[in-house]
DNA sequence: AGGGAAGCGGACATCGTGTCCACTTCCCTT
DNA sequence: AAGGGAAGTGGACACGATGTCCGCTTCCCT
């Protein structure tokens, strides 16, 4: 027995010097690594020796190259779900007493514009972290999922839950890049996914 | 200078018998092997032992496990792709003189559920061969794109090229599984598209 | 100042890839 | 039918990435 109960973890032991120096040093060498060439090409050993560490130190936070990423894109990521909860109308939900509240259909393609706003500065990042099958995965994946399908709903279409998934899919950061290598601009990308949202959720 | 004709190769070379017996030996484990449990866990030295064939062997005829995949699939896609040809409506074209002509939106729900089909009974081979950003480069992407493309055309939307890609997006085999894994019907997946099919390419 | 713990980093074992080359099997020619 | 050259075979090898382990260093609290 201990004087300490079970569960009453104490405060949060502060990060020591040398590790948040070290942790620093890590996510500018990963950004700069995922920036230049194919992230996917980057292996843990690259960033250690990027950022001047040992593999060890490196495993020691990161697990693997994905959650490097991962914490690199989170503020971004965390940023954009504000906007999406709490932010003006398209992209927020508006204001039902000032008459604000945008038609789902509206609100999507406004989304759609967002997201690919993000992806455009952000590849790299979203990459760099979880891709293919395990993308679906992640609690952002998640959370647009979330917020589509209840724009689904809005809009009195059937199975939000299914088409939800449909309607991000055209989103997938393999589809982006491969769509930005081919020359297509990111205004027509946008410019299709607002027909798509339009065609998915408008009173057609 | 030899009495050949430096353009004219003669007629293929047979396959010898023991590469024959080795090829269908090696489809045959690789098929198994693919199906049970996760395609891209797959490794080239399993699929040689499973075989009972050397690694050199192996690798003389197939370069990567993306290849062994695409060898089995490719019947499937091929058979799939002569039917969006020439197959009866609303797969195929129809006929404008019979006045059989199918609207874009009902062919390419019938493209998108024959797809799920596919996928339904090929997922394994799908994820076995190119995933994520690869996969637009294969020449089946490269059909199914132009077949999209030209639907999208007919209806009269805009931008046909990056729509089709689009349109395409929430038929990625990663997804599909996904979704299935969640005990999603294929029935719901393809009643969600067909929605999706009619909202984007329909006279709304 | 000192000591215990958190952090560090390089060495190591493991696994998958792809290549190479001495040997075997095939099949065409005579 | 036999022989010979080429196509095919398969195991050994070198390489590169992963993830773990543990003796040493650095920190920070008392």
């Amino acid at each position: 027995m201990t004087t300490e109960l079970p569960l009453a973890d104490g405060p949060p032991p502060r990060e020591r010097a040398d590790a948040a120096r070290n942790r620093a040093k890590v996510l500018a060498a990963a950004e700069r690594l995922f920036a230049s060439g194919d992230p996917a090409a980057v292996t843990m050993d690259d960033i250690a020796r990027a950022a001047g560490i040992g593999r060890g130190t490196l495993y020691r936070r990161y697990p693997d190259r994905a959650s490097i990423a991962r914490a690199l894109l989170d503020e971004h990521e965390r940023a954009l779900q504000e906007r999406l909860l709490r932010g003006d109308p398209p992209l927020g939900p508006g204001d039902t007493a000032a008459g604000t509240v945008p038609a789902p259909a509206e609100r999507l393609a406004a989304f759609y514009a967002a997201m690919v706003e993000l992806l455009e500065t952000h590849v790299h990042l979203v990459l760099g972290a979880e891709t293919g099958e395990a993308r679906y995965r992640t609690g952002a994946h998640a959370f647009w999922r979330l917020h589509v399908a209840h724009l689904v709903r809005e809009a009195g279409r059937p199975d939000p839950e299914v088409l939800a998934d449909q309607l991000l899919a055209p989103l997938a950061p393999e589809l982006f890049r491969h769509q930005r290598e081919r020359g297509i601009t990111p205004e027509r990308i946008t410019a299709g996914l607002a027909a798509l949202a339009r065609g998915a959720l408008g009173q057609g």
